[in-house]
DNA sequence: CTCCCGGTGCGTACAGTGTTCGCGTCATTG
DNA sequence: CAATGACGCGAACACTGTACGCACCGGGAG
Protein backbone atom coordinates (compact mmCIF):
# COMPACT_ATOMS: atom_id res chain seq x y z
CA UNK A 1 0.00 0.00 0.00
CA UNK A 2 2.12 2.69 -1.28
CA UNK A 3 0.16 5.77 0.40
CA UNK A 4 3.05 8.32 -0.03
CA UNK A 5 2.77 11.12 -2.19
CA UNK A 6 4.59 9.30 -4.75
CA UNK A 7 1.24 7.37 -6.25
CA UNK A 8 2.00 8.37 -10.07
CA UNK A 9 2.40 5.78 -12.36
CA UNK A 10 5.46 3.88 -13.45
CA UNK A 11 5.81 5.87 -16.06
CA UNK A 12 5.89 9.36 -14.52
CA UNK A 13 10.45 9.18 -14.46
CA UNK A 14 12.08 6.86 -16.19
CA UNK A 15 14.61 4.61 -14.45
CA UNK A 16 17.28 5.50 -12.48
CA UNK A 17 20.23 5.81 -14.99
CA UNK A 18 22.17 2.54 -13.47
CA UNK A 19 25.54 2.70 -12.97
CA UNK A 20 27.11 0.11 -11.59
CA UNK A 21 27.90 -3.66 -13.17
CA UNK A 22 23.82 -4.63 -14.91
CA UNK A 23 24.02 -7.88 -13.12
CA UNK A 24 20.09 -7.14 -12.51
CA UNK A 25 18.08 -5.26 -14.77
CA UNK A 26 14.76 -4.03 -14.96
CA UNK A 27 14.60 -5.35 -18.42
CA UNK A 28 15.78 -9.03 -17.20
CA UNK A 29 13.56 -8.97 -14.70
CA UNK A 30 10.40 -8.23 -16.57
CA UNK A 31 11.61 -10.53 -18.98
CA UNK A 32 11.78 -13.26 -16.67
CA UNK A 33 8.78 -12.95 -14.87
CA UNK A 34 7.02 -13.07 -18.08
CA UNK A 35 8.91 -16.30 -18.84
CA UNK A 36 7.56 -17.71 -15.40
CA UNK A 37 4.30 -16.74 -16.13
CA UNK A 38 3.66 -18.55 -19.25
CA UNK A 39 6.01 -21.48 -17.79
CA UNK A 40 3.39 -21.79 -14.89
CA UNK A 41 0.77 -19.19 -14.64
CA UNK A 42 -0.02 -16.56 -11.90
CA UNK A 43 -0.35 -17.73 -8.92
CA UNK A 44 3.40 -19.30 -9.35
CA UNK A 45 4.39 -15.83 -9.78
CA UNK A 46 6.22 -14.96 -6.36
CA UNK A 47 8.93 -12.55 -5.83
CA UNK A 48 10.78 -15.07 -4.06
CA UNK A 49 10.57 -17.78 -6.92
CA UNK A 50 11.18 -14.67 -9.30
CA UNK A 51 14.45 -13.91 -7.86
CA UNK A 52 15.29 -17.50 -7.36
CA UNK A 53 15.14 -17.51 -11.80
CA UNK A 54 17.33 -15.13 -11.81
CA UNK A 55 19.41 -16.68 -9.34
CA UNK A 56 19.33 -13.68 -6.91
CA UNK A 57 17.73 -13.17 -3.66
CA UNK A 58 13.92 -12.02 -3.23
CA UNK A 59 14.36 -8.63 -1.97
CA UNK A 60 17.15 -7.66 -4.21
CA UNK A 61 14.58 -6.68 -6.93
CA UNK A 62 13.34 -4.42 -5.24
CA UNK A 63 16.66 -1.88 -6.37
CA UNK A 64 14.90 -2.39 -9.59
CA UNK A 65 11.01 -2.45 -9.35
CA UNK A 66 9.18 -1.03 -6.66
CA UNK A 67 5.87 -3.19 -6.20
CA UNK A 68 4.79 -6.34 -7.55
CA UNK A 69 2.05 -4.25 -8.91
CA UNK A 70 4.74 -2.16 -10.56
CA UNK A 71 6.50 -5.53 -12.07
CA UNK A 72 2.88 -6.67 -13.59
CA UNK A 73 2.31 -3.19 -14.81
CA UNK A 74 5.62 -3.14 -16.71
CA UNK A 75 4.83 -6.61 -17.60
CA UNK A 76 1.39 -5.38 -18.98
CA UNK A 77 3.22 -2.82 -21.22
CA UNK A 78 5.66 -5.37 -22.48
CA UNK A 79 2.89 -8.03 -23.76
CA UNK A 80 1.21 -4.96 -25.38
CA UNK A 81 4.30 -4.16 -26.84
CA UNK A 82 3.51 -7.61 -29.15
CA UNK A 83 1.28 -6.12 -31.15
CA UNK A 84 0.75 -3.95 -34.37
CA UNK A 85 -0.91 -1.27 -36.00
CA UNK A 86 -1.11 -1.77 -39.63
CA UNK A 87 -0.16 1.24 -41.95
CA UNK A 88 -2.82 1.56 -44.58
CA UNK A 89 -2.11 2.76 -47.95
CA UNK A 90 -5.89 3.43 -48.61
CA UNK A 91 -7.44 5.00 -45.01
CA UNK A 92 -11.03 3.67 -46.62
CA UNK A 93 -9.28 0.12 -45.41
CA UNK A 94 -10.17 0.94 -41.57
CA UNK A 95 -12.76 -1.97 -40.97
CA UNK A 96 -10.62 -5.17 -42.05
CA UNK A 97 -7.29 -3.34 -39.68
CA UNK A 98 -9.54 -2.98 -37.12
CA UNK A 99 -10.58 -6.04 -37.15
CA UNK A 100 -7.20 -7.87 -37.84
CA UNK A 101 -5.54 -5.85 -34.40
CA UNK A 102 -8.51 -7.03 -32.36
CA UNK A 103 -8.01 -10.94 -33.29
CA UNK A 104 -4.21 -10.31 -32.83
CA UNK A 105 -5.06 -8.82 -29.45
CA UNK A 106 -7.44 -11.98 -28.80
CA UNK A 107 -4.75 -14.12 -29.93
CA UNK A 108 -1.56 -12.50 -28.05
CA UNK A 109 -4.25 -13.13 -24.98
CA UNK A 110 -4.63 -16.37 -25.46
CA UNK A 111 -0.52 -16.77 -25.85
CA UNK A 112 -0.64 -15.11 -22.11
CA UNK A 113 -3.58 -16.25 -20.84
CA UNK A 114 -2.58 -14.72 -17.16
CA UNK A 115 -2.70 -11.46 -18.48
CA UNK A 116 -6.56 -10.89 -19.62
CA UNK A 117 -7.13 -10.29 -15.82
CA UNK A 118 -4.66 -7.67 -15.13
CA UNK A 119 -5.60 -5.98 -18.76
CA UNK A 120 -8.80 -5.02 -17.22
CA UNK A 121 -7.16 -3.26 -14.59
CA UNK A 122 -5.12 -1.26 -15.83
CA UNK A 123 -7.24 1.54 -17.20
CA UNK A 124 -7.46 4.39 -19.57
CA UNK A 125 -4.99 6.39 -17.43
CA UNK A 126 -2.13 3.97 -18.12
CA UNK A 127 0.90 5.37 -20.36
CA UNK A 128 3.11 2.96 -20.74
CA UNK A 129 5.08 3.25 -23.46
CA UNK A 130 4.02 0.91 -25.66
CA UNK A 131 -0.18 1.14 -24.66
CA UNK A 132 0.26 4.68 -25.69
CA UNK A 133 2.37 3.78 -29.26
CA UNK A 134 -1.00 1.28 -29.78
CA UNK A 135 -3.89 3.76 -29.36
CA UNK A 136 -2.38 6.85 -30.74
CA UNK A 137 -1.91 4.55 -33.98
CA UNK A 138 -5.21 2.94 -33.70
CA UNK A 139 -6.31 7.11 -33.20
CA UNK A 140 -4.39 8.08 -36.53
CA UNK A 141 -5.81 4.96 -38.50
CA UNK A 142 -9.58 5.92 -37.57
CA UNK A 143 -8.98 10.08 -38.01
CA UNK A 144 -7.32 9.41 -41.53
CA UNK A 145 -10.69 7.27 -41.75
CA UNK A 146 -12.90 9.87 -41.38
CA UNK A 147 -13.36 9.96 -37.63
CA UNK A 148 -13.21 13.09 -35.29
CA UNK A 149 -10.76 12.70 -32.78
CA UNK A 150 -13.19 11.41 -29.55
CA UNK A 151 -15.21 9.65 -31.86
CA UNK A 152 -12.05 7.19 -32.67
CA UNK A 153 -10.80 7.64 -28.46
CA UNK A 154 -14.51 5.91 -27.79
CA UNK A 155 -14.11 3.42 -30.43
CA UNK A 156 -10.58 2.31 -29.12
CA UNK A 157 -11.65 2.74 -25.76
CA UNK A 158 -14.96 0.00 -26.86
CA UNK A 159 -12.35 -2.03 -28.83
CA UNK A 160 -10.26 -3.02 -26.08
CA UNK A 161 -12.91 -3.15 -23.37
CA UNK A 162 -14.69 -5.57 -25.91
CA UNK A 163 -11.57 -8.03 -26.52
CA UNK A 164 -10.69 -7.78 -23.14
CA UNK A 165 -14.01 -8.76 -21.45
CA UNK A 166 -14.39 -11.31 -23.67
CA UNK A 167 -10.80 -12.94 -23.54
CA UNK A 168 -11.06 -12.57 -19.99
CA UNK A 169 -13.59 -15.55 -19.63
CA UNK A 170 -12.22 -17.11 -22.56
CA UNK A 171 -8.47 -17.16 -20.76
CA UNK A 172 -10.06 -17.95 -17.81
CA UNK A 173 -12.19 -21.06 -19.17
CA UNK A 174 -9.22 -22.65 -21.12
CA UNK A 175 -6.64 -21.95 -17.58
CA UNK A 176 -9.14 -23.89 -15.44
CA UNK A 177 -9.13 -26.47 -17.98
CA UNK A 178 -5.32 -26.97 -18.21
CA UNK A 179 -5.50 -26.84 -14.67
CA UNK A 180 -7.85 -29.96 -14.20
CA UNK A 181 -5.91 -31.93 -16.56
CA UNK A 182 -9.11 -33.15 -18.50
CA UNK A 183 -10.07 -32.88 -22.04
CA UNK A 184 -12.90 -30.87 -22.94
CA UNK A 185 -15.36 -33.43 -23.31
CA UNK A 186 -14.30 -34.57 -19.58
CA UNK A 187 -15.02 -31.62 -18.40
CA UNK A 188 -18.40 -31.08 -19.51
CA UNK A 189 -19.36 -34.66 -18.94
CA UNK A 190 -18.22 -33.58 -15.39
CA UNK A 191 -20.79 -30.53 -14.98
CA UNK A 192 -23.82 -32.03 -16.94
CA UNK A 193 -25.26 -32.27 -13.70
CA UNK A 194 -25.03 -28.51 -13.06
CA UNK A 195 -26.55 -27.94 -16.38
CA UNK A 196 -29.28 -30.36 -16.30
CA UNK A 197 -30.25 -28.69 -13.11
CA UNK A 198 -30.06 -25.48 -14.62
CA UNK A 199 -31.74 -26.14 -17.56
CA UNK A 200 -35.03 -27.78 -16.11
CA UNK A 201 -35.98 -23.78 -15.15
CA UNK A 202 -34.26 -22.45 -17.87
CA UNK A 203 -36.07 -23.31 -21.33
CA UNK A 204 -33.73 -21.37 -23.47
CA UNK A 205 -30.80 -22.21 -22.32
CA UNK A 206 -31.70 -26.36 -22.25
CA UNK A 207 -32.30 -25.20 -25.87
CA UNK A 208 -28.99 -23.22 -26.92
CA UNK A 209 -26.96 -25.97 -25.45
CA UNK A 210 -28.82 -28.80 -27.19
CA UNK A 211 -27.71 -26.66 -30.46
CA UNK A 212 -24.58 -26.51 -29.90
CA UNK A 213 -23.66 -30.05 -28.76
CA UNK A 214 -24.68 -31.01 -32.00
CA UNK A 215 -22.87 -28.60 -33.62
CA UNK A 216 -19.61 -28.72 -31.63
CA UNK A 217 -17.63 -30.84 -33.56
CA UNK A 218 -17.78 -29.17 -36.85
CA UNK A 219 -16.59 -25.39 -36.06
CA UNK A 220 -14.50 -23.05 -33.81
CA UNK A 221 -17.23 -21.46 -31.61
CA UNK A 222 -15.27 -19.09 -29.50
CA UNK A 223 -13.68 -17.86 -32.71
CA UNK A 224 -17.27 -17.28 -34.09
CA UNK A 225 -18.59 -15.61 -30.81
CA UNK A 226 -16.28 -13.41 -30.97
CA UNK A 227 -16.46 -12.19 -34.37
CA UNK A 228 -20.08 -12.15 -34.18
CA UNK A 229 -20.11 -9.30 -31.13
CA UNK A 230 -16.92 -7.66 -32.96
CA UNK A 231 -18.78 -7.69 -36.52
CA UNK A 232 -21.48 -6.30 -34.84
CA UNK A 233 -19.44 -3.56 -33.33
CA UNK A 234 -17.77 -2.92 -36.66
CA UNK A 235 -21.33 -2.63 -38.40
CA UNK A 236 -22.49 0.10 -36.25
CA UNK A 237 -19.61 2.46 -36.51
CA UNK A 238 -19.23 5.42 -39.59
CA UNK A 239 -16.74 7.98 -40.23
CA UNK A 240 -18.35 11.18 -39.52
CA UNK A 241 -16.69 12.47 -42.37
CA UNK A 242 -16.60 9.59 -45.20
CA UNK B 1 -6.02 -27.01 -5.12
CA UNK B 2 -9.19 -29.41 -5.41
CA UNK B 3 -7.68 -31.35 -8.04
CA UNK B 4 -9.73 -34.28 -6.75
CA UNK B 5 -12.56 -35.68 -8.49
CA UNK B 6 -14.80 -33.27 -7.91
CA UNK B 7 -14.01 -30.10 -9.96
CA UNK B 8 -17.16 -29.74 -11.17
CA UNK B 9 -18.59 -26.24 -10.31
CA UNK B 10 -20.78 -25.30 -6.81
CA UNK B 11 -23.66 -25.21 -8.70
CA UNK B 12 -23.60 -29.05 -8.91
CA UNK B 13 -24.82 -30.41 -5.86
CA UNK B 14 -27.24 -28.30 -3.53
CA UNK B 15 -25.80 -27.23 -0.18
CA UNK B 16 -25.76 -30.58 2.04
CA UNK B 17 -28.60 -30.24 4.62
CA UNK B 18 -28.26 -28.60 7.10
CA UNK B 19 -30.25 -30.10 10.15
CA UNK B 20 -28.39 -29.03 13.14
CA UNK B 21 -28.72 -25.55 14.92
CA UNK B 22 -28.08 -22.85 11.78
CA UNK B 23 -26.07 -20.58 13.59
CA UNK B 24 -23.93 -20.11 10.82
CA UNK B 25 -25.39 -20.75 7.36
CA UNK B 26 -24.05 -20.41 3.71
CA UNK B 27 -26.52 -17.49 2.83
CA UNK B 28 -25.11 -15.54 6.40
CA UNK B 29 -21.65 -16.24 5.32
CA UNK B 30 -22.26 -14.95 1.50
CA UNK B 31 -24.13 -11.59 3.11
CA UNK B 32 -21.22 -10.73 6.00
CA UNK B 33 -18.53 -11.49 2.84
CA UNK B 34 -20.72 -8.85 0.43
CA UNK B 35 -20.64 -6.41 3.27
CA UNK B 36 -17.13 -6.67 3.88
CA UNK B 37 -16.08 -6.40 0.15
CA UNK B 38 -18.60 -3.12 -0.13
CA UNK B 39 -16.55 -1.71 3.36
CA UNK B 40 -13.11 -2.10 2.51
CA UNK B 41 -12.50 -4.08 -0.79
CA UNK B 42 -10.98 -7.01 -1.73
CA UNK B 43 -8.34 -6.77 -0.59
CA UNK B 44 -9.48 -6.73 3.45
CA UNK B 45 -11.30 -9.34 3.03
CA UNK B 46 -9.65 -13.02 4.81
CA UNK B 47 -11.46 -15.54 6.09
CA UNK B 48 -9.96 -14.53 9.41
CA UNK B 49 -11.41 -11.24 9.15
CA UNK B 50 -14.78 -12.41 7.42
CA UNK B 51 -15.00 -15.24 10.32
CA UNK B 52 -14.57 -12.64 13.05
CA UNK B 53 -17.40 -10.41 11.61
CA UNK B 54 -19.61 -13.27 12.13
CA UNK B 55 -18.61 -14.20 15.88
CA UNK B 56 -17.36 -17.34 14.32
CA UNK B 57 -13.49 -18.80 14.06
CA UNK B 58 -12.59 -18.28 10.28
CA UNK B 59 -12.13 -21.99 9.96
CA UNK B 60 -15.51 -22.46 10.80
CA UNK B 61 -16.38 -21.23 7.80
CA UNK B 62 -15.26 -24.43 5.75
CA UNK B 63 -17.89 -26.37 7.03
CA UNK B 64 -20.05 -24.29 4.67
CA UNK B 65 -18.07 -22.50 1.96
CA UNK B 66 -15.24 -25.19 0.49
CA UNK B 67 -13.14 -22.47 -0.89
CA UNK B 68 -12.08 -18.62 -0.88
CA UNK B 69 -13.29 -19.03 -4.58
CA UNK B 70 -16.05 -20.83 -4.37
CA UNK B 71 -17.28 -18.66 -1.85
CA UNK B 72 -16.72 -15.57 -4.25
CA UNK B 73 -18.59 -17.31 -6.84
CA UNK B 74 -21.27 -17.83 -4.42
CA UNK B 75 -21.19 -13.75 -3.91
CA UNK B 76 -20.67 -12.81 -7.79
CA UNK B 77 -24.00 -15.09 -8.69
CA UNK B 78 -25.58 -12.77 -5.32
CA UNK B 79 -24.57 -9.71 -7.16
CA UNK B 80 -25.87 -10.76 -10.48
CA UNK B 81 -29.31 -11.06 -8.25
CA UNK B 82 -29.75 -7.22 -8.04
CA UNK B 83 -30.06 -7.47 -12.19
CA UNK B 84 -33.85 -7.84 -13.58
CA UNK B 85 -34.52 -8.17 -17.02
CA UNK B 86 -37.46 -6.31 -17.91
CA UNK B 87 -40.72 -7.97 -19.39
CA UNK B 88 -41.91 -6.27 -22.78
CA UNK B 89 -45.54 -4.95 -24.04
CA UNK B 90 -44.06 -4.96 -27.30
CA UNK B 91 -41.45 -7.55 -28.35
CA UNK B 92 -39.52 -4.76 -30.92
CA UNK B 93 -38.82 -2.66 -27.96
CA UNK B 94 -35.82 -4.90 -27.56
CA UNK B 95 -33.02 -2.06 -28.31
CA UNK B 96 -33.79 0.42 -25.04
CA UNK B 97 -34.46 -2.89 -22.72
CA UNK B 98 -31.03 -4.21 -23.84
CA UNK B 99 -29.49 -0.73 -23.27
CA UNK B 100 -31.34 -0.35 -19.80
CA UNK B 101 -29.91 -3.33 -19.08
CA UNK B 102 -26.36 -2.26 -19.71
CA UNK B 103 -27.10 0.84 -17.18
CA UNK B 104 -28.21 -0.86 -14.94
CA UNK B 105 -25.00 -3.82 -15.01
CA UNK B 106 -22.47 -0.86 -15.16
CA UNK B 107 -24.56 0.62 -12.18
CA UNK B 108 -24.55 -2.17 -10.23
CA UNK B 109 -20.54 -2.84 -10.65
CA UNK B 110 -19.85 0.87 -10.27
CA UNK B 111 -21.88 0.09 -6.66
CA UNK B 112 -19.77 -2.62 -6.41
CA UNK B 113 -16.40 -2.04 -7.59
CA UNK B 114 -14.35 -4.85 -6.41
CA UNK B 115 -16.71 -6.98 -8.16
CA UNK B 116 -15.80 -5.94 -11.70
CA UNK B 117 -12.59 -8.15 -12.00
CA UNK B 118 -14.12 -11.47 -10.44
CA UNK B 119 -16.76 -10.78 -12.89
CA UNK B 120 -14.49 -11.47 -15.82
CA UNK B 121 -13.17 -14.70 -14.35
CA UNK B 122 -16.63 -16.10 -14.20
CA UNK B 123 -17.07 -17.62 -18.14
CA UNK B 124 -19.67 -18.43 -19.92
CA UNK B 125 -19.42 -22.24 -18.31
CA UNK B 126 -21.44 -20.35 -15.31
CA UNK B 127 -23.96 -21.73 -13.84
CA UNK B 128 -25.00 -19.82 -10.88
CA UNK B 129 -29.01 -19.11 -10.35
CA UNK B 130 -29.24 -16.02 -10.89
CA UNK B 131 -26.71 -15.71 -13.87
CA UNK B 132 -28.58 -18.68 -15.29
CA UNK B 133 -31.67 -16.79 -14.97
CA UNK B 134 -30.48 -13.62 -16.46
CA UNK B 135 -29.42 -14.75 -19.61
CA UNK B 136 -31.74 -17.02 -19.91
CA UNK B 137 -34.60 -14.26 -19.76
CA UNK B 138 -31.90 -12.07 -21.84
CA UNK B 139 -32.59 -14.89 -24.94
CA UNK B 140 -36.46 -14.71 -24.33
CA UNK B 141 -36.22 -10.98 -25.14
CA UNK B 142 -34.08 -11.09 -28.20
CA UNK B 143 -35.48 -14.47 -29.22
CA UNK B 144 -39.27 -12.65 -28.87
CA UNK B 145 -37.74 -9.54 -30.68
CA UNK B 146 -36.47 -11.86 -34.13
CA UNK B 147 -33.60 -13.15 -33.53
CA UNK B 148 -32.52 -16.51 -33.61
CA UNK B 149 -31.40 -18.11 -30.53
CA UNK B 150 -27.56 -18.75 -31.60
CA UNK B 151 -27.85 -15.19 -32.54
CA UNK B 152 -28.95 -14.09 -29.11
CA UNK B 153 -26.13 -15.77 -27.59
CA UNK B 154 -23.89 -13.77 -28.92
CA UNK B 155 -25.26 -11.11 -28.81
CA UNK B 156 -25.59 -11.58 -24.47
CA UNK B 157 -22.19 -12.35 -24.36
CA UNK B 158 -20.78 -9.88 -26.41
CA UNK B 159 -23.11 -7.61 -24.16
CA UNK B 160 -21.33 -8.90 -21.27
CA UNK B 161 -18.10 -8.96 -22.47
CA UNK B 162 -18.38 -5.07 -23.47
CA UNK B 163 -19.58 -3.92 -19.99
CA UNK B 164 -17.68 -6.23 -17.93
CA UNK B 165 -14.82 -5.09 -19.78
CA UNK B 166 -15.62 -1.73 -19.57
CA UNK B 167 -16.70 -1.52 -16.15
CA UNK B 168 -13.52 -3.10 -14.80
CA UNK B 169 -10.96 -0.35 -15.96
CA UNK B 170 -13.20 2.08 -14.78
CA UNK B 171 -13.81 0.53 -11.62
CA UNK B 172 -9.99 0.11 -11.08
CA UNK B 173 -9.51 3.67 -11.78
CA UNK B 174 -12.18 4.65 -9.25
CA UNK B 175 -10.95 2.11 -6.51
CA UNK B 176 -7.02 3.50 -6.81
CA UNK B 177 -8.70 7.40 -6.36
CA UNK B 178 -10.45 6.85 -3.31
CA UNK B 179 -7.59 4.85 -2.19
CA UNK B 180 -5.17 7.84 -3.06
CA UNK B 181 -7.06 10.07 -1.12
CA UNK B 182 -7.68 12.81 -3.66
CA UNK B 183 -9.59 14.76 -5.96
CA UNK B 184 -9.56 13.78 -9.56
CA UNK B 185 -7.93 16.97 -9.85
CA UNK B 186 -4.96 16.30 -7.72
CA UNK B 187 -4.42 13.23 -9.20
CA UNK B 188 -4.65 14.01 -12.59
CA UNK B 189 -2.21 17.15 -11.72
CA UNK B 190 0.13 14.39 -10.14
CA UNK B 191 0.06 12.34 -13.42
CA UNK B 192 0.58 15.48 -15.12
CA UNK B 193 4.71 14.94 -15.70
CA UNK B 194 3.77 11.13 -17.00
CA UNK B 195 1.11 12.76 -19.40
CA UNK B 196 3.76 15.40 -20.65
CA UNK B 197 6.12 12.73 -21.52
CA UNK B 198 3.81 9.95 -22.75
CA UNK B 199 2.66 12.93 -25.32
CA UNK B 200 5.70 14.22 -27.00
CA UNK B 201 6.22 11.30 -29.62
CA UNK B 202 2.21 11.26 -29.84
CA UNK B 203 0.41 14.08 -31.36
CA UNK B 204 -2.93 12.86 -31.17
CA UNK B 205 -3.02 11.56 -27.99
CA UNK B 206 -2.14 15.58 -26.90
CA UNK B 207 -4.50 16.67 -29.16
CA UNK B 208 -7.33 14.13 -27.35
CA UNK B 209 -6.44 15.18 -23.54
CA UNK B 210 -6.59 19.19 -24.87
CA UNK B 211 -9.93 18.69 -25.43
CA UNK B 212 -10.76 16.26 -22.96
CA UNK B 213 -9.52 19.00 -20.52
CA UNK B 214 -11.54 21.88 -22.10
CA UNK B 215 -14.82 19.67 -22.14
CA UNK B 216 -14.27 17.97 -18.87
CA UNK B 217 -16.31 20.54 -16.41
CA UNK B 218 -19.81 20.40 -18.46
CA UNK B 219 -20.27 16.53 -19.30
CA UNK B 220 -19.74 13.19 -17.65
CA UNK B 221 -17.68 11.64 -19.98
CA UNK B 222 -16.82 8.50 -18.51
CA UNK B 223 -20.51 7.68 -19.17
CA UNK B 224 -20.60 9.03 -22.43
CA UNK B 225 -18.23 7.24 -23.75
CA UNK B 226 -19.94 3.60 -22.35
CA UNK B 227 -22.89 4.69 -24.20
CA UNK B 228 -20.73 6.07 -27.42
CA UNK B 229 -19.89 2.05 -27.61
CA UNK B 230 -22.92 0.45 -26.34
CA UNK B 231 -24.74 2.71 -29.15
CA UNK B 232 -22.62 1.20 -31.56
CA UNK B 233 -23.07 -1.98 -30.95
CA UNK B 234 -26.51 -1.64 -30.63
CA UNK B 235 -26.31 0.35 -33.97
CA UNK B 236 -24.99 -3.18 -35.38
CA UNK B 237 -27.70 -5.34 -34.39
CA UNK B 238 -30.47 -6.43 -36.50
CA UNK B 239 -33.27 -9.33 -36.12
CA UNK B 240 -33.02 -12.57 -38.82
CA UNK B 241 -37.29 -12.17 -38.53
CA UNK B 242 -38.04 -8.81 -37.99
C1' DC C 1 -33.84 -44.27 28.46
C1' DT C 2 -29.11 -44.99 26.51
C1' DC C 3 -25.98 -45.07 22.75
C1' DC C 4 -23.88 -43.38 19.00
C1' DC C 5 -22.95 -40.89 15.07
C1' DG C 6 -22.73 -37.32 11.83
C1' DG C 7 -22.65 -32.41 11.31
C1' DT C 8 -20.59 -28.42 13.40
C1' DG C 9 -17.26 -25.07 15.68
C1' DC C 10 -12.62 -24.04 16.27
C1' DG C 11 -7.41 -23.95 18.08
C1' DT C 12 -3.25 -25.14 16.17
C1' DA C 13 -0.09 -25.51 12.70
C1' DC C 14 2.12 -25.25 8.11
C1' DA C 15 3.83 -23.42 4.09
C1' DG C 16 3.77 -19.76 1.94
C1' DT C 17 3.24 -14.37 0.66
C1' DG C 18 4.87 -9.12 -0.10
C1' DT C 19 7.72 -6.01 1.80
C1' DT C 20 11.02 -3.29 5.32
C1' DC C 21 15.30 -2.76 7.44
C1' DG C 22 20.02 -2.63 7.98
C1' DC C 23 24.32 -4.41 6.88
C1' DG C 24 28.32 -5.49 3.85
C1' DT C 25 30.43 -4.77 -0.70
C1' DC C 26 31.76 -2.86 -4.83
C1' DA C 27 32.52 0.52 -8.82
C1' DT C 28 32.94 5.00 -10.06
C1' DT C 29 33.80 9.68 -9.29
C1' DG C 30 36.03 13.70 -7.03
C1' DC D 1 43.50 7.44 -2.69
C1' DA D 2 39.15 8.38 -0.39
C1' DA D 3 34.38 8.66 -0.31
C1' DT D 4 29.89 8.29 -2.04
C1' DG D 5 26.37 6.23 -3.67
C1' DA D 6 24.01 2.11 -5.73
C1' DC D 7 23.45 -2.62 -5.23
C1' DG D 8 22.70 -7.51 -3.34
C1' DC D 9 20.78 -9.87 0.27
C1' DG D 10 19.72 -12.39 5.01
C1' DA D 11 16.56 -11.86 8.61
C1' DA D 12 12.30 -10.58 10.23
C1' DC D 13 7.26 -9.09 10.36
C1' DA D 14 2.63 -9.33 9.68
C1' DC D 15 -0.26 -11.60 7.02
C1' DT D 16 -2.59 -15.24 4.03
C1' DG D 17 -5.50 -19.83 2.76
C1' DT D 18 -6.42 -23.99 4.47
C1' DA D 19 -5.60 -29.24 6.51
C1' DC D 20 -6.04 -31.66 10.63
C1' DG D 21 -7.84 -33.35 14.75
C1' DC D 22 -10.37 -32.76 18.80
C1' DA D 23 -14.60 -31.35 21.48
C1' DC D 24 -19.42 -30.89 21.50
C1' DC D 25 -24.21 -31.39 20.72
C1' DG D 26 -28.91 -32.83 18.68
C1' DG D 27 -31.57 -36.31 17.06
C1' DG D 28 -32.57 -41.02 15.57
C1' DA D 29 -31.91 -46.31 16.64
C1' DG D 30 -32.15 -50.00 19.72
Amino acid sequence: MADDQVISSVWARPEKARNARPTLSREQIVAEAIRLLDAEGVDALSMRKLGQALNAGATSLYRHVANKDQLLELVVDEIYGELRVPVLDDPAEWRPAVRALAHEMREMILRHPWVAPILGLVGSSYLGPNVSRLTDEMLGLLEDAGFALEEGNGAVKALFAYVIGWTTSEAAWLLALARSGQTEEQWLEQMRPAMEHAMESHPRLARLYKAQREARPNLNIPQDEFDYGLDRFLDGMHPTRP
